[in-house]
DNA sequence: TTGTACGCGTTATCAG
DNA sequence: CTGATAACGCGTACAA
C-alpha cells in the first residue's frame, strides 16, 4: 500500500483555499459560481489530479450510473451486436454497462433478476430465456427493468417487443409466395421452454393455414441449444428421415447456416431443391453461399428504446408501464431466390 | 419516491435485537459466530429481504468487484469471443465486467487509460490498438493494468501478450510450404498506426526472406479498417492490378473472408489457383467455404491469464509486472490444401 | 455566493 | 463471541 493515497475533495479545497462545497459546485458544473473562483478551483483540481470517487457520490445520490445487461451467451453474434449497441448507447446517457451472462439457465436468470449480491446498477436490461412469467413477477429488486424479446404476460415491466410470431409468419410466408409447400422447421424446443421456440413455431403454423397447407408433424425438427452444429444435426436427420421437403424455415439464422452446410455437403440445390429462411440476420448471412434470406430485427432501435425507456422509468418510477414494438422486415438473398433455381 | 425504502444493517439488528456488527458478521460469513445467533439473524434478513449496499460496502473497503474491459468493438466476433470468456472469467473471481468500447481511437483509449470519470472499476484489462507507449506511461489512473496483445515496450504493466510477428511467421510458412512463392499480404495499414498491422507483415516478411523470397511491395496492400468488406475491396484490387500471386496472407479471419467472397466473385479456384490463410480463428473460419486456414489464438487462456495477473496485481500491487504468452496454434482447412487443389 | 455540519451503509478497531 | 463507535468521500440543507 502505503504510496498514493486518494485525493479528496477537502484535498482540493485545502489546496485551493476554499471550502469544500465550492469545489464540489465546480465539479459539479453548478451555476452560481464567479468565473474566477471556478478557474482558480480548476486549477487546484487539475494539480491534485483530483477525481471523484464513484462510491461516495452513490452513497449520497442513490445513483451509479450503471445498468445491467443480462443476455444468454454473448458469443452468440446476435447479442454481440446488441450488446454493442447498448454499450454506445448507454454512453449517450452518460451510463456504463455491466454485463451479465446466464447462459439461458433459468436459475441463474432468477438469481439476476433478483440483483445476485448487491444494489450495484440503477437498471436492468434484461433478454431472457427460460425465465417464466411468475418469477418476473415475484422479483425482490425493483430496480427499473427492460425486457427484450417475447411480449409473454401482461405488464410485469416495460418491453422492447419483437413480434415473434408475426417474424416466422411473414418468413414462411416468403417461402410458399415462392412456391414451397413442403416447407420444415428447425428450431422446436419441446413444450415446456422458451416462449421465443414456441411463438415462432405459431407463426410457421399460422402461415401454413393461411395458405391451407396441410401441417406434417414430421416436418417440425427440435433443434436444441439453438445453434450451428445443432442446426446441422437437425438438418442431417431431417435429410435421413427421407420426409419429403422443399423449404425449411429456420429458428434463427445459426441453425440456418448449419442446414446450409448440412445440404451441401449432401448434395442439395439451394435454393433450386430446398429453400432457406433463417431469422436475426447476423453479418454472415449475407456472405455465405448462398447467401442466406432471413428477417431483419432492428437491433439498433432496440437498443436506443430500451434506454428510453429506462431513461424515463428512471425519471418517474410509478409511471404505467409501456411496451415498445421492434420493427422487422423480410431479407431476400440466394437461399430462397426462386429466380435462381 | 415514497414506496420502498432500503433495508439497512441497522434495520436487521433493530429487528433481530443485535448489533450492526453482529449481521454484518453473519452476511460475510465471519468465523466466530454461534450457530444459533447465525440462523437468529439470518431469518431477519430473510423476512427484511435485506441485501447488502454496494457502495456503502466499496466507499469502506476501497473494491468495487468490478473490472473494466475496454476493447475496440465487441460487433467484432474475437472481441465477443474474448469478452463472453472474460464475463465467465470474472465470476469466478467474484467479479464482474463493465464494458467500454473504444473503436480503436486513440482519444478514446486515452480517456480510458485515465479513468473516464470516477473510480468505479479495481482493475482494468485493455485491448489497445492505437494508443503509444507514452499514452501508457503517462496514465494518471493507478489502478491494476492488464495489457492484451501486441508487445510492444518494456515493462509498463502486466500483459498477456500475443506473438503476432511468430503468428504471422508461421501463417505464411505454412503457405511456402504449400509450394506457394506469390504470396500477398492484406492488411497493412501504413507505418504510424497500428502494432499488429506492424508486427504481422514483420513476421510476413521474416518468412519470405527465411524462404530466400524475395519480397515485392505491389503485393502488400492497405486495409483500413480491418474488416470483411474492406478486405473484399482490397482483394478486387489486388487482382485487378494484374500483379500475379498464388496465395493471400490476410490480417485476420474477416479479411479473409472478405478475400474468398472477393475470389469467389472473380472465379478464382481457392485453393487451387490462391490459397489463404487469415489469423484468429473465429467460429465462421470453420464453416464457409472453402473453410479458412487460420491461425488459432487460445483466447480461453487469454481469459484465464488475464485475471491470473489481475488477481496477482490485486494482491500485490508493488511486484514485479509478468508478460504471459499466449498459445497459438496452425489450423489446416480447405483454403490452404493444396491436396485438394 | 460561500462555508459548516450531517448522513448515506458499510466495515474495522477495540473494549467487554 | 458481541456491542459501540469511528471512519470512508461525497452532496446538500441550512446558515452566514
Amino acid at each position: 500500500m502505503a504510496v498514493s493515497k486518494h485525493v479528496r475533495l477537502s484535498d482540493v479545497a485545502a489546496h485551493a483555499g476554499v471550502s469544500i462545497k465550492t469545489v464540489s459546485n465546480v465539479v459539479n458544473g453548478f451555476q452560481h459560481v464567479r468565473p474566477s473562483m471556478r478557474q482558480h478551483v480548476q486549477q487546484a483540481i487539475d494539480e491534485l489530479g483530483y477525481r471523484p470517487d464513484a462510491s461516495g457520490r452513490t452513497l449520497r445520490t442513490g445513483r451509479t450510473g450503471l445498468v445491467g445487461l443480462a443476455v444468454p451467451d454473448l458469443g452468440n453474434p446476435y447479442f454481440a451486436d446488441l450488446a454493442q449497441r447498448l454499450v454506445a448507447e448507454a454512453r449517450k446517457y452518460d451510463m456504463r454497462l455491466l454485463i451479465e451472462q446466464t447462459g439461458g439457465d433459468r436459475d441463474e436468470e432468477v438469481a439476476i433478476l433478483s440483483g445476485r449480491g448487491a444494489r450495484m446498477v440503477d437498471g436492468l436490461i434484461f433478454s431472457p430465456l427460460s425465465v417464466h412469467d411468475e418469477d418476473l413477477r415475484n422479483r425482490k429488486d425493483q430496480i427499473p427493468l427492460v425486457l427484450l424479446g417475447e411480449h409473454e404476460g401482461g405488464d410485469i415491466a416495460d418491453r422492447v417487443d419483437i413480434d415473434s410470431v408475426g417474424v416466422a409468419f411473414d418468413a414462411v410466408t416468403h417461402l410458399i409466395e415462392g412456391g414451397r409447400r413442403r416447407i420444415a422447421m428447425l428450431g422446436w424446443v419441446g413444450t415446456n421452454t422458451t416462449h421465443v421456440s414456441r411463438n415462432r413455431r405459431d407463426g410457421y403454423l399460422r402461415a401454413l393455414e393461411a395458405a391451407g397447407i396441410a401441417r406434417d408433424p414430421e416436418l417440425i425438427r427440435v433443434v436444441h441449444p439453438w445453434g450451428r452444429l445443432t442446426g446441422k444435426t437437425a438438418a442431417e436427420q431431417l435429410i435421413a428421415s427421407g420426409v419429403e421437403f422443399d423449404a425449411i424455415f429456420c429458428g434463427n439464422d445459426a441453425i440456418a447456416l448449419g442446414a446450409l452446410t448440412a445440404l451441401r455437403e449432401k448434395n442439395f440445390n439451394v435454393p433450386g431443391d430446398v429453400a432457406v429462411i433463417g431469422i436475426d440476420n447476423i453479418e454472415e448471412s449475407e456472405f455465405c453461399v448462398p447467401s442466406l434470406s432471413t428477417m431483419a430485427i432492428d437491433r439498433q432501435a432496440m437498443a436506443e428504446r430500451s434506454f428510453k425507456l429506462l431513461h424515463r422509468r428512471l425519471e418517474s418510477p410509478d409511471g404505467e408501464t409501456a411496451t415498445l414494438a421492434t420493427p422487422y422486415a423480410l431479407i431476400r438473398r440466394g437461399s430462397s431466390n426462386t429466380a435462381e433455381g
